[in-house]
DNA sequence: TTGAGTCTGTAACTCAAGTTACCAACTTAA
DNA sequence: TTAAGTTGGTAACTTGAGTTACAGACTCAA
C-alpha cells in the first residue's frame, strides 16, 4: 500500500515535469521500464570509465557535469535540472575516452533511468521522444559552447560572477553554500585566487562572505 | 550533357562518402532534394545571426567551426571533415544566441545542402539517418570536449603542438600553411606569443619554420 | 576546555602569457 | 627599382593568476 502510494507520487512528479511534452503512451511507457532512483546530495553517480546502461531523467533536484582528466584536474560544465536529459551520457560511453565526464547530485535528486535500448525503438515511435532528445543535445551543445566562452574569452573574476550567478539561481535560498576550495574546483583554479577575489568583491560592495556561504547583493 | 556528368560525379561523390552508412533509399532523397554547393578555400559560410534553412553534408574538404563572441574574440573549435556534418547548425541556430559560430572553409569544398524540413521525416523513416545524426551529435560533443580540455588544462605551448598536429593530419601535405598570426587568431591569442613559441620548438628540434609555414619534424 | 581539523585572509614570490615597440626580411604592385 | 605592405624575430615591460607559507578564526568531538 505505502509502496503503492510511492509509486503514485512519483508518476505525479513525471507528468508533473514531463507530461506537456511527451504524449500519453510514451509516458505510459517510461511507467513501465523507467526505475526510479533517489540519490542523497553530493553523490557521484557517474563514474564513466563503466558502460553506461541507461540514460537518466530528472524528476527533481539538481546534477552537475564535471570534466576531469587523468592529473585530477576538475572543470565544472553545466548543470542538469528537473525536466532534462544529459545527452552526453551517450556520448561520452560509447567511445572509449580517456578523460572523463563525471555527474555529481548538488541537492538531494529523484532520477528515472530509461534502458538505452529503449532509445532506439522510441526514437522511431514517438515525435515528442525524438524532439525531447534533440533538444537536450541542443541544449547541451549550447551549454557547453557557453562554458568554452567562459574559459577562453573571460578572465577569473569574470568567471566567478558568472559562477555565483548561476549558482544562485540554482540554489533554493539564493545563497551559495560552498567553501572557497570548492568554488575553485569547480572553476580549476586554487582556493587563494578563489578568496582573493572573492574579498575584491566584497569590498566592491557585490557580495558578503560568510564561513561556508557567499551571497550575492 | 556535361551538367549531367557532373551531376553523376557529384552522385558519385556521395556514394563513395555515404553510400556505407545511408540505405539506398535514402541516398535516392538526398540525389532528389540536397543541393550541391561548391566553395572556395577560405569563404566563410555562416555568418551565423540568419537563421539556417539547411545542413551541410561534407562532399570533400574540409570546414573549421569557430567560435566568435561580440569583440571578435575568437577561438576554432572543430574541424569537419568529408563524411561529416555540423551537427550545431541546429543547434546554434534555433535560439538566438548572443555570441555565435562561424564556418569557414579551409580548402575548397564541397557540400551537399539537405533542407531541414527533412530532418523530422528522415529521422522517422531512416534507422540510418538516425544513426547518422546521433553519432554527428556525439562526435560533435566530443570535439567540444577536447576543446574544453585543451583550454582549460593546457599551458600556450601544449596547446599549439596539439594546434599543429591536428593541421598537419588535415593538411594534404603535412605543412601546416598559416601564418604566426593566422595561428594566434584560432588559438585566441597574440602574433608575439606564438612566434615566441614557435622558436622554441623550432629550437628543441620539433619543428620547422618557414615563412607562411611550420612544418613538424 | 583543549586540541585537531577546517576555513579564510594575506603577504611575497614566480611564471606564463599578453602588450608595446621596433627592426629586418620578404613580397608585390606601381 | 622603389615604395608600401606583410611577415617574422626579439627585447622590455606589465599583468593575471598560480604557489608557498603562515596566522587567525571557527567548529566539533573528546
Amino acid at each position: 500500500m505505502h509502496f503503492g502510494l510511492y509509486i503514485e507520487l512519483m508518476i505525479d512528479k513525471l507528468k508533473e515535469n514531463y507530461g506537456s511534452i511527451f504524449e500519453a503512451a510514451l509516458i505510459s511507457e517510461i511507467e513501465r521500464v523507467g526505475i526510479i532512483k533517489e540519490v542523497a546530495s553530493g553523490t557521484q553517480l557517474m563514474h564513466i570509465g563503466q558502460y553506461i546502461k541507461s540514460m537518466p531523467l530528472v524528476l527533481s533536484g539538481t546534477l552537475k557535469i564535471m570534466r576531469e582528466d587523468q592529473e585530477g584536474d576538475s572543470l565544472l560544465l553545466y548543470y542538469l535540472e528537473r525536466g532534462e536529459t544529459c545527452a552526453m551520457t551517450l556520448s561520452c560511453c560509447l567511445g572509449n575516452q580517456k578523460s572523463e565526464i563525471i555527474a555529481v547530485t548538488e541537492s538531494d535528486t529523484i532520477l528515472i533511468m530509461i534502458p538505452i535500448e529503449k532509445m532506439e525503438s522510441w526514437t522511431a515511435q514517438f515525435k515528442s521522444w525524438r524532439n525531447f532528445v534533440f533538444e537536450s543535445y541542443n541544449h547541451r551543445i549550447k551549454d557547453l559552447l557557453e562554458t568554452v566562452d567562459s574559459i577562453a574569452f573571460l578572465k577569473m573574476d569574470e568567471r566567478l560572477i558568472k559562477y555565483l550567478e548561476e549558482k544562485s539561481r540554482i540554489s533554493e535560498d539564493g545563497i551559495i553554500h560552498k567553501t572557497h576550495q570548492e568554488i575553485a574546483y569547480e572553476l580549476h583554479t586554487s582556493r587563494v585566487v578563489i578568496s582573493r577575489l572573492l574579498k575584491t568583491l566584497e569590498k566592491k560592495g557585490a557580495i558578503s562572505i560568510e564561513r561556508n556561504k557567499v551571497k550575492l547583493l
